[in-house]
DNA sequence: CTGAAAGCGCTTACAG
DNA sequence: CTGAAAGCGCTTACAG
């Protein structure tokens, strides 16, 4: 095994008064260049980049956001690292963040209010450009509004904070499961669930709001067991729906909280030795990437990630700009059906 | 809609200097306080938590980095957010993060060197504590041994820098694929395929080696066909499968890069109107949550993300302190075996 | 268009 | 155990 000797630190530090000398100007004028002034001589510019290239000079950031009060960084704020979805909309931030000159990181939340408390301070006393947030469960309005008083820009994404004056961009989450719902009901079911998602989920309620909307205009009943709360991940799907089978083995649809919750669904009925689609429809919500991937391809309630990424920048931006912005945003959803949905055995 | 007025900064900061003068102590005092240490009298200590309390103060992180040199935030480079399996490592290295004290953040390089380098570049001008990454294909074992020789620790997570200085955690990645593969000879089949991966992932090297290792050993031949390059993805494993079936219909078992893949495979296997499992047998490697949820449930080579986490974390406390360090840690596989591998139909 | 000077909010020896 | 002072590497008016 070779080894590191771990003696370390040999080189100084390049710092923008060696790159001054190298370049013989000043290190304001250094600074000009390095933030892309127009005001310096293209003779001078070309002087201070070389200097910067061979003394393999490293422009600290950190002092820069001490000295002038803002970082290029943005933090995005993750509740769940594990959803393809919220990767979906990181990938959508990254190049308007690209093309705005940020540096986007991302942090891992996790669905806890310490956490995001302990991180929102952190990156408050690193100066961070703004923040990108799907608020946790719990957030406190009061507490999201004196960030925004700060003047840090703080954009919710995904879900909102009842009641904040931060700006939010989300799905049109009622109409999205009303739309699936509504199909269900025009391919013939009458028996329909709703699994996944739990209660203190913002989205859920309007979710489940849309669900019940297009059912109460069927004038088709929903029993209580019909409702099967889980944690949104493949196997909260899958224990949902293992218990909904049980308990109400009547049902030949399924809408799903999210994709992702539809694939549990899937396995729990292959367990049931039903086949999804053909013995059981199944719907979900986001339009993974994975979802026309599985088998059978999934039917689902699109919302472009791209959508709801573009927008939370629109936002960054005026912020930034302390200009007016709404204080929310619905992106659409648009209905995608796939072999998952299909008319009930019974009128085959 | 309601909007946001955008007047802002409000309140002035509240700094070091006003929380001394709150409590009545010195500025170093409460620099002292704030970092934990032992000499402060516990009033004193108490006095000066109080004052940040009503105050609000936020530590500001980044300019105590400037003056201090190192600041308590670590970060992780990911090439592939949307995998799971990176995902899980994240999850494996934070409550070790944690527990040293550091702050985690996760950059999404996505396979590219220029923003591995851009990214690379703005942490150190950051003064991070330490930097975890996958280095991006090609990556040149200079540049790393170049950031190491600045006293910033860099620990390669799944994939090494070939001929660099600084150290790596992986998995077995030769003997994983290997008894993937023996296991699956050992079933009776004797036409077995290995699809995923980019030639450019070092990574890929090591198992298709072990792959190799264990069809020699048997003495098996393997056609230029029977060998799929894609990307690590479902929709490459799924054309990477697609290919081969036309290519070498005669193949009764797959040896995959990744579960991910696997998971493509098993699309493209349905298309075919053939049963993973049944018509033909399906290994994957890195055991996702997922992998026992799919159906059938996929044979794998478990690779532990929580034990590359805690080997991570080791070398990186080792190198903060300026102790040796292996230059390559490798954690151990396991095979598991589950419905996706059966013996053959010619056999049964 | 360029240079000298002050200061962002901390930490760290150093006296006491 | 605590306080006064210097300085981390930048940016930003301000003169010239």
């Amino acid at each position: 095994m070779k080894a590191n000797d771990g003696k370390g630190f040999p080189q100084k530090r390049v710092t923008m008064i060696d790159v001054a000398k190298a370049a013989g100007v000043s290190k304001s004028t250094v600074s000009l260049v390095l933030n892309g002034s127009e005001s310096v001589s293209d003779e001078k510019k070309k002087r201070v980049n070389d200097a910067c290239r061979t003394l393999g000079y490293v422009y600290n950031g950190g002092a820069a956001s001490l000295r002038g009060g803002r970082s290029k960084i943005v933090a995005i704020l993750s509740n769940n690292l594990t959803s393809p979805y919220f990767s979906q909309i990181i990938k959508g931030l990254e190049p308007y963040l690209d093309e705005l000159g940020f540096i986007p990181i991302i942090m891992d939340v996790n669905e806890s209010i310490e956490r995001q408390n302990q991180f929102v301070h952190a990156l408050r006393g690193h100066n961070v450009a703004g923040i990108i947030i799907t608020p946790a469960p719990g957030t406190d309005n009061r507490w999201i509004d004196n960030i925004v008083a700060t003047g840090l820009p703080i954009i919710s994404i995904m879900r909102e904070v009842e009641n904040s004056l931060s700006p939010a961009v989300m799905a049109e989450n009622r109409l999205g499961t009303y739309l699936a719902t509504r199909s269900l009901i025009e391919l013939g079911h009458k028996h329909i669930a709703f699994v996944g998602g739990l209660e203190t989920f913002i989205d859920l309620k309007l979710r489940h709001q849309g669900f019940m909307d297009a059912m109460d205009e069927a004038g088709l009943t929903v029993p209580d067991n019909y409702i099967q709360h889980s944690p949104s991940s493949r196997s909260g799907g899958h224990e949902a729906t293992t218990r909904l089978l049980s308990l109400a083995p009547e049902v030949t649809a399924i809408v799903c909280f999210t994709d992702v919750v539809a694939y549990g669904v899937y396995t729990a009925l292959h367990e049931a030795g039903k086949q999804p689609g053909e013995d059981v429809s199944v719907i979900g919500f986001d339009d993974l990437e994975d979802s026309r991937l599985i088998y059978p391809a999934l039917s689902t309630v699109r919302v472009k990630g791209e959508d709801i990424a573009r927008e939370a920048c629109y936002l960054l931006q005026r912020l930034l700009a302390q200009q007016q912005t709404p204080n929310k945003i619905l992106v659409g959803v648009e209905l995608i059906q796939r072999l998952s949905t299909q008319a009930p055995k019974s009128l085959v």
